[in-house]
DNA sequence: ACTTGACTTAGAGCATACTCTAAGCGCTAT
DNA sequence: ATAGCGCTTAGAGTATGCTCTAAGTCAAGT
């Protein structure tokens, strides 16, 4: 246990690049230590944070607001109350994008059936099956 | 009936600027006719046309997927295939989307009922309740 | 010794989709 | 006649989030 990763290893692990890595280093979202050299190495702990940011990210969150939330939770439980007025707003607009973007997809859902309908027509009026398929030989 | 409208008016009926407007059809997204003037003018048509392209993109497609679905589709019904298996991708992909953005609010809905609990807990071990909404004045 | 991978700063480049400005001109309604 | 809207081209700017390069240094492994 207590696995050091330096920043190529630990870029795979999370599926990131290295550059994304400083980065995101340089803005505030991900913290590193650093070895008797000055080489970034990371943890475990590092990898669950890695993974829950991206999570979060996941959601449609900028990083504007990870920024925040990220300054807020080093400032410790006091400000509970404030991240989870974030994430509830981020919840309610990452919700709200779904159902828009479901909404879109109905239509375009329809659309395709539109399309079925109109290649049914022409294969069961127009031609023989056998005709249809030399179409696309 | 047979409403003409200008860019002006017509921005205004779609939700788009005139600025945009004036891009799509550079794009080739969006045609337009011209009154004697030159001045641009849009029909019923038109209205139908932009919002099922809005919806299109309201699911997650592209503005170069649109290209290639408009000139097909000026292209006439030989295309419809073509066009078919692009609307079925984009489908695919904003499916895809929107199941990754599903679990990962489902991460986000987890850590907020977590804050939930992290804050009952804080008011009924650590203070009063009205000792609670002090912290908040 | 040499390769590999790490470090730094500063800045350019990319992708997507707009958004707006400049500069100059034309039509229409008040 | 003046405001308001429309036209043009060309290009700059904005927002978001990376992605990569340059140029030079350093340390560990083979």
């Amino acid at each position: 246990m207590n696995a050091r990763y330096k920043i190529g290893e630990f870029a795979k692990l999370v599926g990131l690049s290295t550059y994304t890595l400083r980065y995101y280093e340089n803005e505030g979202l991900v913290v590193s230590q650093r070895d008797d050299n000055g080489v970034r190495f990371y943890t475990d702990e590092d990898i669950k944070w890695l993974g829950f940011l991206l999570h979060l990210k996941g959601t449609g969150m900028k990083l504007n607001d990870l920024k925040d939330y990220v300054k807020w939770r080093a400032q410790g439980d006091q400000t509970i109350p404030q991240r989870r007025a974030l994430l509830r707003r981020v919840q309610k607009e990452s919700e709200a994008e779904i159902r828009e973007r479901e909404a879109n997809l109905a239509v375009l859902r329809r659309k395709i059936a539109w399309y079925d309908g109109k290649l049914d027509q022409s294969i069961s009026h127009d031609e023989s099956f056998e005709d249809y398929l030399k179409r696309f030989e």
